[in-house]
DNA sequence: GGTAATGGTGAGGTTACCTCACTATGAGGC
DNA sequence: GCCTCATAGTGAGGTAACCTCACCATTACC
């Protein structure tokens, strides 16, 4: 069944949404047993990656203001994930470390998330994957 | 082939929601001067396309709970974009029509993102666009 | 040493959803 | 013709994930 409206770019980005939908619904269905919502998880892979740093550096990372990064990092903490610690160099500033089960959790969200994309891009060969690759990378700001 | 760094699949769902966010924000900037939100322009799009219908059907095309269309639908009431009128054929019933206006800014919504998408996709070739769609389809639920 | 900038957070707001409970109405069994 | 059950829409109230604004402690600059 083609899209009636003849507008193609339009349905494009229909057809976005319409994955991208789903793979929002996906990744929640993914984090929940890990007991983490998905702007944490985001959160976890960033000190994760990058190693201890201050919670407005964290907010960068993540792209979000920072008294948005405070409710996150109070989320994590409250699960034992993430330890606040004084910044020897500046008295003002929060660093934000990931506890030995912040790293756990760490790897098991990404094992999680890894076997949900296996599952999620199932249906896509090789080449498919590649080129969807190289095409959202052109799109990416 | 499988990925090398183990995280090639994963990779793929961040270019996702990289371009995810991109074209969100455009589409919010799009949405502004018409004075409208996301979720209403894509009732409007519904109604534009499928015609008058009830309220719960408008639902189902969303995808969403009947209690949020409600407020989807006085949203646009307010601003004169749609009418409820009571189904002859069902007295617990109400249709959703777009008025005049409300066709109108269909339109304009239209001719907006259609300038939008086309901006938004211009890196890509008709082939590549072509390539994207196949896949997204594929990918879609 | 005084003024301005910065880091984090309390208070409170917004958006776009949700569930639950309720009313009015419709449909099927007997 | 009832009685029961299902369905359409909505009021009430909740949630997640953001936001801005005001504030305090601290640091940086002249």
């Amino acid at each position: 069944m083609k899209d009636a409206d003849g507008s193609g770019d339009e349905s494009l980005a229909e057809a976005f949404w319409s994955v991208a939908r789903r793979l929002r619904h996906m990744t929640h269905e993914t984090l929940e047993p890990i007991g983490i919502t998905p702007g944490q998880s985001r959160a976890v892979a960033v000190l994760m990656r990058h190693g201890v740093m201050r919670l407005s550096e964290l907010s960068d990372h993540l792209r979000i203001a920072p008294r948005s990064t405070t409710e996150v990092v109070d989320g994590l903490q409250e699960r034992g994930l993430v330890e606040r610690r004084p910044d020897p160099a500046d008295r003002r500033a929060t660093l934000v470390v990931l506890t030995d089960a912040g790293q756990a959790t760490a790897e098991a969200i990404r094992a999680a998330r890894h076997a949900e994309a296996e599952r999620f891009f199932a249906g896509l060969d090789a080449e498919d994957r590649e080129t969807l690759g190289r095409i959202l990378r052109t799109l990416r700001p």
